[in-house]
DNA sequence: TTTATTTTGACTTTCTTTGACTTTGACTTT
DNA sequence: AAAGTCAAAGTCAAAGAAAGTCAAAATAAA
């Protein structure tokens, strides 16, 4: 299958390149002969932060898709607390891992506030009951994951 | 890609300057080999006011842009932004607003990051189209406050 | 067969480059 | 002083370059 392929081509380039790449999507697809939104499917379908990826890109002249890879090691632990967290979580579980990784010191004082202001019930209190706590969890994952950038 | 050249170029020169630097359009374009509004362009695109930036310039003979990079006092910056912002903001709108503020040192890097995830399109993808950019809006003043504490 | 995933391609949006044309200001000439 | 000249910078739109989006069609999986 071509995704597959071309998911595994990007894989063995961000090893070689060492957790980050830029890359071309009209020059790749090119190369593999293939139409360019097929590499946007393949980036957004396998490359998700859920999975431990960050992507950023730029278009017009010059553009590129960037790919960066968060390998644990370094940031084990905090891999081990995004693993940690499920499909919806509270305002008082946020608190207790942040307060956690705060005395453990994978964390400041101003990360900790930040992700806790961006998480808080205040700042979702337009979402009703069910969606507020699934959305917290998404922002949690997606800054826990940023921390590790 | 030559506007990303130009626009380092020119960083360059105001950092050796200290904040604030004189050049000759044509001048400039000439040693670049580029043509003069590719000058104007970068400057339009690149050192907007909204990144921080003042453009003046003096036309006629011997003629000039002049480029200043301002900064304001941090809580005083804050608190313009916190205002600024409307109820509902894409997520393109939060990215222009952080570069200003790490353009001028107000956040790091990390709190960059940290924001930029939390009000990503990726963290809210679970919300519909008019939802999303309400909270979006939440999220980003309710750090914005966050980085004042 | 039904459902989920993949493949494609047409269309959109964003960003860059270029060049022709306009406006402005300083200096020179009448 | 008024007019003319020339050297800047400004403006704008067209063309080009890349990525994004979306939905229909094809394929694979259940």
């Amino acid at each position: 299958m071509l995704a597959d392929t071309i998911a595994k081509l990007i894989e063995e380039m961000l090893n070689d390149a060492g957790g980050s790449l830029e890359l071309q999507r009209n020059e790749m697809a090119n190369r593999l002969g293939c139409v360019p939104s097929q590499i946007s499917y393949v980036i957004t379908s396998r490359f998700t932060p859920e999975k431990g990826y960050i992507i950023e890109s730029r278009r017009g002249g010059g553009g590129c898709i960037k790919i960066i890879k968060k390998q644990m090691q370094k940031d084990e632990y905090l891999m081990h607390f995004f693993y940690a967290i499920g499909d919806e979580i509270s305002e008082r579980e946020v608190l207790a891992y942040l307060n956690n990784l705060l005395g453990n010191e994978l964390i400041g004082k101003k990360s900790y506030e930040l992700i806790a202001a961006a998480t808080s019930n205040s700042a979702l209190s337009d979402l009703p009951s069910p969606a507020r706590d699934i959305i917290r969890a998404k922002i949690f994952k997606h800054t826990i994951l940023a921390l590790m950038k």
